[in-house]
DNA sequence: AGCCTTTGACCAGCG
DNA sequence: TCGCTGGTCAAAGGC
């Protein structure tokens, strides 16, 4: 009895923790572009609070230990997507009574399952590739649904990973995808890789750019002197002093990435063609502070973009005015 | 020939 | 024990 008190409690507290830290990520996807997620998160918190409440009020557990199975009792959603995971072993509550060798389709009822929502792109009604390949072997008009739901196995037979799609009646451009397992096979951890090396080049690109803008501006500033002219064209600039004449072309301004970008490593573009813009030739009249300046602007456009790590060949320059905290120190 | 989708039948869990 | 339901199988046909 005492022990029963002890599980009710402890169910309550995860419900009710679980409600919370929903709460806390449905007030960080708060935009009404993350209408999903926010409709997903709403409806997990309510069913916490809900059940929360039921066991309160001494009216529900005996049912929720009951289906114990399907119950998600305590870890939150932990994506930005929300995506629910249920435990394998919960899952498999049921089908221990067997000693038999599991069946394929017991097999594949014990797999933990993610949920997300998806929407179809403008102009299509099917949900956007994941980018793993997947065979239907099944379509089913489940009850209470207006349209059948589709289901999908990894075309490599070894390999376990399942999902389903049910389209949303409500909303008929949203899908409801359960991810069963995960590719064996490696396609996902591959496509993981893709999908991160992706995400690091968009991410150098932006910052390539400002600094590219910082650069330029500070260039302009340099060498715009009585003595000096700078002419800004659609091709380039051109520096002129009363000794030489510089053209840089517009590539130049945007740095070259490296043929391998890794999170891991420093910023991971090619900066030499930046330098010869700041080598001795530069017909720089503004003194060393505007180096110093420049150097610690671009610095601070890389720390406030990711742990990505000031090129060391202006570590020299920006040694000055250098922020206290050392980012090159990161891991 | 090989891979795919479709679809009715079958299986297992649950009330 | 039985019926309902969701999930899977596998035969058939298409590309």
């Amino acid at each position: 009895m005492g022990e029963n008190n002890f599980w009710e409690r402890e169910i309550v507290i995860a419900e009710l923790t679980k409600g919370k830290e929903l709460m806390l990520q449905l007030q960080k996807h708060f935009d009404p572009m993350k209408q999903l997620v926010c409709q997903y998160l709403a409806v997990e918190i309510l069913s916490s609070y809900d059940k929360a409440m039921s066991l309160l009020n001494g009216t529900a557990l005996s049912g929720m230990m009951k289906s114990k199975g399907k119950e998600i009792i305590h870890p939150a959603p932990s994506s930005s997507t929300a995506p629910q995971l249920e435990s394998p072993h919960l899952l498999a509550d049921s089908s221990t009574k067997s000693c038999d060798r599991p069946s394929n389709y017991r097999k594949r009822k014990m797999l933990a399952r993610r949920k997300e929502y998806v929407e179809a792109r403008p102009g299509e009604e099917v949900p956007p590739e994941d980018g793993l390949s997947w065979r239907k072997y099944g379509q089913k008009l489940i009850l209470g649904e207006k349209y059948p739901r589709e289901y999908y196995r990894c075309p490599r037979r070894c390999c376990e990973a399942t999902k389903m799609v049910q389209r949303i009646e409500t909303e008929p451009l949203t899908f409801e995808v359960t991810y069963g397992g995960s590719h064996s096979c490696g396609q996902e951890t591959k496509n993981q890789n893709e999908e991160l090396i992706a995400v690091q080049q968009t991410k150098c690109d932006e910052v390539g750019r400002g600094a590219g803008q910082i650069f330029e501006s500070y260039i302009h500033k340099m060498v715009s002197t009585p003595n000096n002219s700078y002419n800004n064209s659609s091709t380039g600039v051109e520096f002129s002093n009363s000794n030489s004449v510089f053209n840089i072309p517009n590539s130049d301004f945007i740095p070259t990435p490296t043929s391998s970008p890794h999170p891991d490593m420093d910023f991971p573009f090619d900066y030499s063609s930046f330098t010869h813009l700041f080598g001795q030739d530069v017909p720089d009249n503004s003194g060393n502070d505007s180096l110093a300046a420049l150097a610690a602007e671009v610095y601070k456009l890389y720390e406030e973009n990711g742990k990505l790590n000031f090129p060391h060949r202006y570590d020299k320059q920006a040694e000055n005015s250098r922020p206290s905290n050392n980012v090159g120190d990161q891991s």
